[in-house]
DNA sequence: ATGCCCACGACACGTGGA
């Protein structure tokens, strides 16, 4: 049975992390990890381990913040640095590859969407702005009856059973109903929330803040996700959230999330 | 209680994260 497993991390800096990084990879062993804030240039990325490790590297750097990653065993191709309708975008927070397996083809978009805080404001507006573009293009592709992966740190709580207090995060960019609007409209153009054709099961989070003892308290926030389309939803099987990771020594504030696919040419619904 | 923690850049503390 041929599988592809993808996984999403929001490291915060990968060369802080790097340790973790590597130690996860060889535990794991993802066939695709899309990485967000590296927090480094391309020239400064930890290239050579991560290569070393058998991964093919795509990397979107910036100096100091943002920055995204894709790291994938088959040969990958270069789709966009920028998301399409934010081609100017000054913050490095899209990669989009084609990546070739045997037999299937998968179109991997890895996000990093604004945060857009504090609500109201300009960098509000830039995350709407951001998510419009998204909306814009998730929709465009559809089209193209491919297996797509968009997977990435969202910066959206998208409802109340997402994080641990709905009232104390309401008027937050990330609970915002416009910032929820954009994530429900993709879904409804067709994309599925990949934890949610798993599991309506509540208070499964991704992130934990360093302050206020958020992880010991268990009070976290689900803002890591894979958008998929049909064609790769009729592949999904399985998604995990690898929450042990947060509880390591200096760990990123958020944790991997991953999903396994069949990679199979036929599905066996015949 | 927009602070508590953490990473960065580059030396002191300001910016950004969520």
């Amino acid at each position: 049975m041929k599988k592809l497993s993808i996984a999403s991390w929001n490291i915060n800096s990968v060369r802080a992390h790097l340790p973790h990084l590597l130690n996860w990879l060889s535990r794991r062993n993802p066939d695709v990890l899309l990485l967000q804030e590296i927090k480094t240039m391309a020239d400064t990325f930890p290239a050579k381990e991560i290569e070393e490790m058998g991964y093919n590297l795509l990397i979107s750097g910036q100096k100091t913040y943002n920055g995204v990653a894709i790291l994938s065993k088959y040969p990958i191709q270069l789709e966009n640095k920028f998301l399409p309708g934010m081609d100017h975008d000054p913050q490095a927070r899209y990669l989009e590859a084609i990546i070739e397996t045997n037999p299937c083809v998968w179109r991997i978009i890895n996000v990093y969407v604004p945060n857009g805080n504090p609500y109201p404001g300009d960098k509000f507006s830039y995350k709407l702005q951001w998510l419009e573009a998204l909306r814009q293009y998730a929709q465009k592709i559809l089209a193209f009856e491919e297996n797509v992966v968009i997977g990435g740190d969202f910066n959206i709580i998208p409802t109340d059973d997402d994080v641990y207090d709905p009232v104390a995060w309401q008027d937050d960019a990330l609970c915002r109903p416009e910032s929820r609007q954009f994530f429900r409209s993709i879904l409804n153009s067709g994309y599925s929330d990949a934890l949610r054709l798993q599991t309506n099961e509540k208070k499964l989070y991704t992130f934990w803040d360093y302050q206020a003892g958020r992880w010991p308290r268990g009070e976290g926030l689900r803002i890591d996700h894979f958008l998929i389309s049909p064609q790769a939803a009729d592949r999904l099987q399985q998604v995990v959230i690898d929450k042990h990771t947060r509880a390591e020594e200096k760990p990123s504030d958020h944790v991997p999330i991953l999903a396994q696919f069949n990679n199979q040419e036929t599905q066996g619904i015949e």
